[in-house]
DNA sequence: CCCATAATGTTTATAATTAAAGTATATTAC
DNA sequence: GTAATATACTTTAATTATAAACATTATGGG
């Protein structure tokens, strides 16, 4: 580490990346731990105390933070990171027990549009509040310091992740 | 904020405690987002290109970790973090395609010991390569700072979670 | 207008996943 | 030693998830 300096740029730039290499698997396994962790106990208590199962919150939950509380198909299995065929059975589940209703578009005949309904809207608001203290319980012990640059690396992640993936896409 | 040297302590910690709340909920949309980009890309190509499902390549990176590459179920289920009957079902499957091979323990009759094949350990070392790629180039925006605090910060999470994981077990 | 291509969503077949109940074995308390 | 309890795993029924094939509608170029 200290003859940083008198290393040449190809070997240090070779080091770097296969350091980066390295620190980046440890990253990606950590990453994929404390989501599989917090993702356990929502998951958990989503379904004991509210009868309400992850996927369907996620669902509710992108709908909820649209201005009208409306999308369309593409646009949820986009968000939510799922196939096209996982949000059509979602979304027949979600339609059957009253949460959510399916709306034509009136521009294009090929879109259906999900509208959170009342019902959908004061049961996912309940369920909501609980989860965000849920979330607040189990990273109380970060610091604001270690909030805050968590938040930050992990934006910038996401950003990267981002454009990588619209990248990858007009291959 | 200016003000925060004037509020008493009972404001000032409310204040701090919604505020990490919303901080917290922050970081936990981002943590959510950033494993389902990386892993949507590495289940693809992992299918696309060896034909492998990411839960095979997640089990079979268990097994490979251990000195023996061997784990009895319980423990394969604690840490892919997924329920006990799907491990049944993975290994059920795995053990069908020769991956994986079902072991009896000698001193207690209810344990099934799972072992890493000769195939499956040269089928792994092979995905896990690319894989390993993959990650490195999906994280390579992020410089070394960047990942050391990410590496630190999620390490902290991750001990925070299995903690609070325990104790509520232990409940 | 017509055709090729793209975009939206559904269907199909199969895999992965859960919670809960069930089976078999081990351990502990008495 | 036996009964109660705990542990390890499997089974069951339902949900969630994928990839690929499909149907329908839109769009753009001739």
């Amino acid at each position: 580490m200290k003859a940083q300096s008198q290393t040449s740029d190809v070997v240090a730039t070779i080091s770097r990346s296969k350091a980066s290499g390295k620190s980046a698997l440890r990253a990606w396994l950590r990453l994929w731990a404390c989501v599989g962790s917090v993702e356990r106990v929502v998951r958990t208590r989503l379904y004991s105390d509210h009868g309400m199962t992850l996927p369907r919150f996620d669902y509710l939950s992108q709908l909820y933070r649209e201005p009208d509380r409306r999308m369309n198909m593409t646009e949820l299995s986009r968000r939510l990171m799922v196939s096209g065929g996982n949000v059509t059975g979602l979304t027949d589940r979600l339609v059957a027990d009253g949460l959510v209703k399916r709306e034509q578009d009136p521009s294009d005949r090929r879109v259906q549009i999900i509208a959170l309904s009342d019902y959908g809207y004061e049961r996912f608001i309940q369920v909501a509040r609980e989860h965000e203290k849920w979330i607040g319980e189990l990273f109380e012990d970060l610091g604001p310091d270690q909030m805050g640059v968590l938040n930050q690396t992990l934006g910038q992640l996401k950003q990267s992740l981002e454009r990588k993936l619209n990248e990858q896409q007009e291959e």
